[in-house]
This record gives structure tokens, C-alpha cells and sequence, in this order.
DNA sequence: CGAGGAATTGGACCCATGGTCCGCAATTCT
DNA sequence: AGAATTGCGGACCATGGGTCCAATTCCTCG
């Protein structure tokens, strides 16, 4: 079920239009077992988020090439932050999907995105508040919004230039933070 | 129509309690007549947000208090970004209701404040690339968004201390580019 | 191996909601 | 006054998430 959701949202171009129904004429199945196996859409659509992410939390949970302490927290920072970019436009359709209905924020994903942020952020930075550091890693992951950056894409700004951006901004914010 | 779908936004909890129909019902008007006069769900919402922020609007654009020339560009943004949170907390049920669809940063009112944003980094700090005002302006923008805002609030974070925040943030971001 | 029961399935069905459409009434024109 | 035109209202439609139960599959035990 999962695989057939995933091609699903690979192929299509507005999440819309993958319906329950589609995903599971497509998996074979009932739509009776879909709901059972995930609850709700949102249900599938996190399991689905789970599995296509967890390389990406291995890596940065067991200390991956550029996730271990030698590297500057500051570097880890934009480069946790520069996956989930790439993460997201490689899912985009799924990630779309899920973003774009309310609840995200409370959603395990965010939490953990939100969570390793924070840590990362009060690494960075010496001493802050607890609050500075809460706002700063939401702040810095609103920008990572799948609709900005479709947008932003649409609207001409080159992926690079986005990333670039986006490094260098994370760079200020810390510098600034931490004067 | 509009003072009865502000009124019904206002007291209702959950945006998607407001129905059309439940609208229409409380204006004494057909549904048919809702949907002539604004198009859609997102035209209504677009035409309510409209007449809710003119008061904003007219303000920014004619140069009231602190949006006036002798005022320094980043203390201009400050505001603007600051008043917009305010008006957002002040409707939040309306901003709600639009920000949780998609297309929103297409829409008028977006492109207005992103417009503002930018012109105002622009502004601020001295010379700078015009992508790097367009991304800039959509992430601090995006921080705003009201789920956020709203998630911030709830996890125990003050108001007062998410605007401080915010301006510190907005300082840094600029200083930082200005360097 | 077969019968009985438990678990699981699939898709018909339900319901809420945005959006459409047409008969009718109010209004205007002659 | 009668005819023509406009615009209203609410019955109606389509869609999609979610529910439910008859039927089928799968164990279990004699």
C-alpha cells in the first residue's frame, strides 16, 4: 500500500488528486483496509513520510559523515538543514500533501525536525534562552515550507541560489544571535 | 454578507465550522447569492481579509506614524512585520481559514505583504542582491504564519515574547546581509 | 481432514461541503 | 396593465474522506 501511495504521489502533479479510493484501487485493496492500516489520510500520509526520511534519520541520529561532534555545530546546522530541503523536493507531492493540511505542527515530524533544530541551535549558539532558541529553529523551518519554496522556484530564484540563501541566512541568524 | 461571515469567524473555534451555507444562512441570503458576489470559499475569504487590513494598508501607504520617511528603513520593516502579527492575532479564525488552503502565496494579499517586505529590506540594507531581498522577505513572512504563531502561543511562549523575538530576528537578518 | 469460530477484507454506503442551476418573483420598461 | 428582464434562493449535484457489515479467509481443535 505504501509503495503504491508512494508512485501515486511521484507521478501526480496535484496531491488532490491522489484520493483514498485511487491509492487503494491501485495497492489492490479495499478502502476499508487502507483506513484500517493508517486511520485516517494524514495517518497514511505520515507512515509514508516516516519511511521515505528514515535514511535521513539514521544518518543524522548515528552520527553520519558531516553529523558527528568534530564537525562545528553551526555546519551541522545548515547541513541538517540543507537535507530536509532536498528531502522535501525529492517527496514533494507527499510532502504537499501532508503540509498543506492543518495539524503539521503538532505532527511527529515536525516535532523531530523542530527538536534537532533547537538542539543544534543551542549548540551553535553559546549561551540563550531556551525561548531564542525555540523561536529561531521554528522560524528557520517555516522557510523550508514546501509551498515557499515551489514558489520561490516558480517565481525564477534557481535551487542553488535557494540553498544558498538559505545557508547563508542560518550563518546570520546564529552569527547575529551569538554577536 | 461580510459582517456576517466576520461575525461567525469571530466566535467559532474552528475555522471549518464556518460553511458556506452556514454564511449564507446567517447573512438572510441565498447561497446562490454568496457564491455570485465572491466566486468561492477563497474569494469571500480574500474579500473579508481585504476590507480587515485596509485600515493596515492605508496606513503603510500613506505614511502614518511610523512609516514615514525619517523613520530608518529597518525600524519601518520592524513595524510592518510587528503589525502585520498583530492584525493575523486579531483575525486569526479569517487567516486561519485562508492560510490553511493552498494558493495562498499567490494571492493578492501575500503578494502585497511580500511586496512591502521586500522593498523595505531593499531599503535597509544598503546594497544587495534582488534574490536575496525575495528570500529574505518570504522567510520572515513565513514565520508568520498563523498555525505558528498559534503553536508558539499554545507551547507557552508569551505574544510579548514572540515579538520581541521576531524583532530581534528581523535586526539580526539585516545587520548580518549589511554586515 | 473437516467443521466451527475468529479475524480480516472489500467495496457499497453515508455524510458533509463547495459549487451549480433553474423556476420564480421582483422590478423595470412600454 | 401587461410583458420582458433581471437576479434571487434554495434544491440539487459531485466529490472525497470515513464507516460498516456481509462475505471470505485463516486458525484452531477434535
Amino acid at each position: 500500500m505504501l509503495a503504491a501511495a508512494d508512485a501515486l504521489f511521484a507521478t501526480s502533479d496535484v496531491p488532490g488528486d491522489v484520493t483514498m479510493d485511487a491509492i487503494a484501487a491501485a495497492a489492490g485493496v479495499g478502502k476499508g483496509t487502507l483506513f484500517r492500516a493508517f486511520g485516517s489520510r494524514d495517518g497514511l500520509l505520515d507512515t509514508l513520510w516516516a519511511a521515505k526520511i528514515t535514511a535521513l534519520r539514521e544518518g543524522v541520529e548515528s552520527g553520519a559523515p558531516p553529523f558527528v561532534a568534530e564537525t562545528p555545530p553551526l555546519e551541522r546546522l545548515v547541513a541538517f538543514l540543507d537535507e530536509i530541503l532536498t528531502f522535501k523536493l525529492e517527496n514533494r507531492h507527499l510532502i504537499r500533501a501532508r503540509e498543506t493540511r492543518s495539524g503539521l505542527l503538532q505532527s511527529a515530524h515536525y516535532k523531530w525536525m523542530h527538536g534537532q533544530t533547537q538542539a543544534l541551535i543551542e549548540d551553535a549558539m553559546g549561551r540563550s534562552t531556551a525561548s531564542e532558541a525555540l523561536y529561531t529553529a521554528h522560524a528557520l523551518l517555516a522557510a523550508l515550507h514546501i509551498d515557499l519554496i515551489e514558489e520561490m522556484l516558480a517565481s525564477g530564484l534557481s535551487l542553488p541560489a535557494i540553498r544558498k540563501e538559505q545557508g547563508a541566512r542560518v550563518r546570520t541568524v546564529i552569527d547575529g544571535v551569538r554577536r
